[in-house]
DNA sequence: TTTTACCAAGCGAACGCTTGCTAAAAATAA
DNA sequence: TTATTTTTAGCAAGCGTTCGCTTGGTAAAA
């Protein structure tokens, strides 16, 4: 057995500890050969852990240690991919923040010839599936944990959010215009969006309303009983 | 160390200031026996800094040191007024839940010749002062930490808390007679609530917009475009 | 075909520090 | 005095993180 290693080693090589979503194998080389093991899952596997303990436990009761056993890892395992809990967190939003803003992109894209009323029909309905679908505890974590950020890293994702906020304004305006939005197209997409993301409190998928059945509540709350003057 | 804040003055028809729980105090002889546990204000003044501080950085990160601190105490002499930091967090909801409980009925009564719509602008207008008004963290700490509760306490306060619901069903279900409010009457009750309570998130009272905007604004989304009324 | 060198991945004990909470003593009224 | 409130000093548990070390595996040299 080889007894021990010279003295100065350099683990943890830096450049993979921070990279982006998706691990990528170092660069040029594939890595993967004959029984290539799960190898990039684990990463993904302790964001997902760790979204949902955030998300159940709030950020602060949840220990590393607890993440750790969610994978089936010992104590100190975790830090070999992420530097801190906290670079965990700012994973976990960033992932979620990043994918809603892809998803909001292509519902608006292929809505594009729809009535600004289908238009925010699209968003209500994808903004519901990204906050209550299967395997979403990114953005509610998001919602509710990011005062547990350092300011530079809260800085980033609300440039993400603003990003995302933006995305309804023309829709807003449009309806606005037409007399089916009854309300200063600013305040209305905080007060819509307060709406939607709240449900994240009491939506209980196994009670008998669906997404589409909250959908439809919301547009008919909304911008139901309107059109008004022509 | 500042943080005493000057003698705030409400603005509605309240003379149901900060109470809440049971005040067993002797009208003519204010001395204190053994039974009669301290109302000095000191243990006001502990809940008063543990909302805040439960509020700015949420429970599990708020140290019984910083509450301690934040109202010129000792690290160990608030456990003097309160058995545990546990404790401390389910009075904070309590006397939240209860006052806001006893302004919404007081809102109610003074409105109760009034159209159901007007009645309505009562809830929302006073709901936004409890949410945003001067010195009250304490609704805010419940709306997003009871998951720090223990089954029981939390059971009790939610109690309180469909109570509260309950308050603005008989009104909902009036203006959705009426055409007023086109979605079905539970999930309106829900998206407005959450509308409402999302506003913790962005309010800022240095901005131009105020709670009467804001009423304005609400009133305009959820009912504003609706059939012919006087 | 074997050896060598190296690698990513994870283990798990240990460290320094913070936490909620306690008990005794001290201070402050009544 | 006695009763109430606060301070003081600390404990035991738990925290995030570190670090020396092992493991399963690969690629290239021998």
């Amino acid at each position: 057995m080889p007894a021990s290693q010279p003295p100065s080693i350099q683990r943890l090589p830096s450049s993979i500890a921070l990279h982006g979503i998706e691990a990528k194998r170092p660069r040029g080389r594939p890595r993967k050969t004959a029984l290539d093991r799960d190898d990039g899952n684990r990463r993904a596997a302790l964001l997902q852990a760790a979204g949902a303990l955030f998300r159940s436990k709030g950020f602060a009761a949840t220990t590393t240690r607890d993440i750790a056993a969610a994978v089936g890892m010992q104590s100190g395992s975790p830090f070999y991919h992420f530097k801190s809990k906290d670079a965990l967190l700012f994973a976990v939003m960033e992932e979620g923040m990043t994918s809603a803003l892809a998803r909001q992109h292509a519902t608006l894209e292929s809505s594009q010839e729809l009535s600004s009323l289908d238009q925010l029909r699209g968003l209500v309905y994808t903004h519901f599936l990204v906050l209550l679908g299967p395997q979403s505890d990114f953005i509610p974590v998001m919602l509710y944990e990011s005062r547990s950020l350092k300011p530079a890293q809260r800085e980033k994702l609300s440039a993400l959010q603003s990003q995302y906020e933006n995305l309804w304004v023309p829709v807003l305006k449009a309806l606005h215009a037409s007399g089916h939005l009854r309300a200063p197209v600013v305040l209305a997409r905080l007060l819509i969006l307060g709406a939607l993301n709240w449900s994240v409190q009491w939506f209980d998928p196994h009670k008998k309303a669906s997404v589409d059945d909250l959908t439809d509540a919301a547009l008919g709350l909304f911008v139901g009983g309107a059109v008004a003057s022509p």
